[in-house]
DNA sequence: CCAGACGTTGAGCGT
DNA sequence: CACGCTCAACGTCTG
């Protein structure tokens, strides 16, 4: 990781060397302490003068917004003589990540705002969307606009490290500058590995004791917005009707099953218009009707909400995650800003520090305030934790093979292994996270029923079919639903690969975050930060602790609208006459999805809990993890048999007397 | 090295 | 309604 780390600060050997080394050590900025970046930038921008000739390129990413934008202050610093903002349109993205309609409206609309907000700042500015892979348009684009500066945020995803990377080899081969600076996080996640002895977070303790070595647990105070934009090139410079345009590679297409028209999106550079514009969802060929969502996208939309929010202190002070209600709805119970996290049309930071100033003053005013982790500034930090252990550990931490956390378990539907060419090394170093799309074993066809019935909210538990159809419809849910039907998918229920779970998070969340998606996934499913697999979550009883009335589950699983609170958490209870009196029968009979049947549980979740607990005990016994030798070579299973079959399990002390052998 | 406390958010019972 | 105990028992951190 170190080496990736190095080869993305390389390419900004023209920035004078202290920008570089560690802050603390640097002459005169020494002192400096949260506004440091900034005033680096003014600094430098001072000795460059204002009548620079540079020509900047700014590479949006996960930063669709102007306020606190350190890379785009950077950007700006270089007092451009001209300077273009732009979107690569990437078919990695685009076909290799699954995205629902709802998360790819949300994105429209970040990109709407934020070029809105360009124009807003210079009639002649916008968000100018070039649609072909980065990797090969950017070199195009600074041939033909004659850029020297290329700027973006840095982001440590897998995918894009690796991306980024060769970008920035080509840029200094074109000789190209390149700056690259962090805002995606509270904390720089590479940062925080180093802090943490080069190993991957594992816990919240870990997490703040790293983050205290940083600049004690404190992040960058937030850089300012920008008040004008300078101009981009005369109207037809900037045409690029005479580039060679590469059509990007449709296949495989993780998304295809949402598009009903034909998907024209990469047709022409410019877009349909040739005028650099985002795409519509008829452009992608998904019918904008499926975009359900009740939830918007957009740096103004953002930073109204966390006005609205900071506007009531005692909210903010009080907050307490587990006490936060994964039952309520209009309005929810927690901020709905992790989309805004997730697209950069929030700054992690401005939110980290609007909260924490609030926190301050109510500490003054003597007022009781909640601590970290459970209060709002932890949960970011929580964020900062998996976006660290992620960073450690590169792609497999999205799985389970090759992931040296993930501890293994016999689940069904499990990933097929990786190709075996691609089990060496080199594959795994060039292996970018999701790709390829990974086929599962179906090796219990009850359990691929019941994934699948999960999947639409038809397991015949109400409250996790409600948090199920929610998730379909609005591309959200309380961290607490999460938590159950992710426990209920796997550890607690169907004993399902958590990897099965994390792919249909990925498609229908508006807030989907690998890291932190395929944290939480391991987190709950008991893999990895949290071994306590006998705390399990009842589809029956978690509910109705929020909501005894069941207003949650009528809202969302309307056919049960009707039944009384007695039984509307376990419909299959309610005596027929009921069921017909409240016009909706619980049958596997009829298949019809009208409103006037509904499913029995799918198995005995009494019985089921105890099967599952019996396997992860078992499953601990084996003590294996991801990136263990049987696990790389597939002899892991012939382990569990042995295990399975009422034999002594490997006690813990002679485990790791082998380790020391090993290792030795 | 070991014992005991602790860990973002369980359920079910009791006071 | 808030808290405390037990259920059976995980890994990690601390003194």
């Amino acid at each position: 990781m170190d080496n990736i780390h190095n080869i993305l600060w390389r390419g900004t050997s023209f920035i004078p060397s202290f920008r570089i080394k560690n802050r603390h050590s640097v002459g005169f900025f020494k002192k400096l302490r949260v506004l440091d970046f900034n005033l680096i930038d003014k600094y430098y921008d001072m000795k460059s003068g204002s009548t620079s000739n540079n020509i900047v390129l700014y590479w949006h990413r996960t930063d669709l917004r102007l306020h606190d934008s350190p890379a785009l202050h950077a950007a700006l610093a270089l007092k451009p003589s001209t300077f273009i903002p732009v979107w690569t349109w990437d078919p990695h993205y685009v076909y290799r990540a699954r995205v629902g309609p709802n998360r790819w409206r949300f994105l429209f609309e970040c990109q709407n705002d934020l070029s809105k907000s360009y124009t807003k700042l210079n009639s002649k500015q916008k968000l100018w969307l070039v649609r072909e892979d980065p990797q090969t348009v950017l070199p195009k684009l600074w041939k033909k606009w004659g850029i020297t500066h290329l700027v973006f945020e840095k982001d440590t995803d897998p995918y894009a490290r690796e991306r980024d990377e060769a970008v920035v080899r080509l840029a200094e081969e074109a000789g190209i500058e390149v700056v690259i600076r962090m805002g995606r996080n509270l904390f720089d996640p590479d940062d925080l590995v180093r802090k943490n002895g080069g190993k991957p977070t594992m816990s919240m303790t870990q997490t703040e004791k790293a983050a205290e070595k940083i600049n004690n647990g404190q992040p960058d105070r937030p850089v300012e917005t920008p008040k004008s934009i300078p101009d981009p090139w005369e109207k037809d410079r900037m045409d690029l009707s005479d580039i060679e345009h590469e059509i990007a590679d449709p296949t495989p297409d993780l998304n295809a099953a949402h598009r009903g028209t034909k998907d024209k999106q990469y047709t022409q550079i410019m877009g349909p218009n040739n005028d650099f514009s985002v795409p519509t969802m008829g452009e992608i060929g998904i019918d904008p009707s499926l975009a359900t969502t009740p939830h918007r996208g957009g740096e103004s939309v953002a930073l109204k909400m966390l006005a609205d929010y900071t506007a009531d202190e005692e909210y903010i002070g009080t907050f307490e995650k587990p006490k936060t209600s994964p039952a309520a709805f209009e309005p929810q119970s927690t901020t709905l800003l992790s989309p805004h996290l997730h697209f950069g049309s929030l700054s992690i930071r401005k939110y980290w520090w609007d909260v924490q100033d609030i926190m301050t003053k109510r500490r003054k005013a003597k007022k009781t305030n909640a601590s970290v982790p459970v209060n709002l500034p932890g949960q970011l930090l929580f964020r900062d934790m998996y976006f660290a252990a992620q960073a450690a550990i590169g792609a497999p931490f999205a799985r389970t093979h090759g992931n040296k956390v993930a501890r293994v378990i016999d689940w069904h539907l499990q990933s097929k292994p990786l190709q075996s060419s691609r089990n060496d090394e080199d594959a795994m170093e060039d292996d970018d996270g999701d790709l390829p799309a990974r086929d599962y074993e179906i090796d219990s066809l009850e359990a691929e029923e019941w994934f699948q019935s999960w999947k639409i909210g038809r397991t015949g538990f109400p409250w996790i079919d409600a948090l199920m159809r929610q998730l379909r419809s609005e591309g959200w849910i309380h961290h607490l639903g999460r938590h159950s039907v992710a426990c209920f998918l796997t550890r607690g229920g169907c004993y399902v690969s958590w990897e099965r779970g994390a792919e249909v998070f990925e498609e229908l969340l508006i807030d989907h975050e690998t890291a932190s998606n395929a944290g939480n996934w391991m987190w709950l499913s008991c893999t990895a930060f949290f071994a306590q697999f006998y705390r399990c979550y009842s589809p029956i009883a978690f509910g109705k602790k929020w909501d005894p009335n069941g207003d949650f589950i009528r809202r969302y699983v309307p056919e049960l609208a009707n039944f009384d609170k007695k039984f509307i958490y376990e419909p299959w209870k309610a005596p027929i006459a009921d069921q017909k009196k409240w016009g909706c029968r619980v049958t596997n009979d009829d298949n019809a999805v009208d409103g006037t049947t509904y499913p029995k549980p799918m198995f005995d979740f009494d019985k089921q809990r105890q099967i599952c607990l019996d396997n992860m005990k078992r499953a601990y016994d084996v003590r294996l993890h991801g990136n263990d030798e049987q696990v790389l070579d597939g002899s892991w299973k012939k382990l569990f048999e042995e295990n399975g079959g009422g034999e002594e399990p490997k006690k813990k002390k002679q485990k790791t007397g082998q380790k020391e052998e090993e290792e030795a």
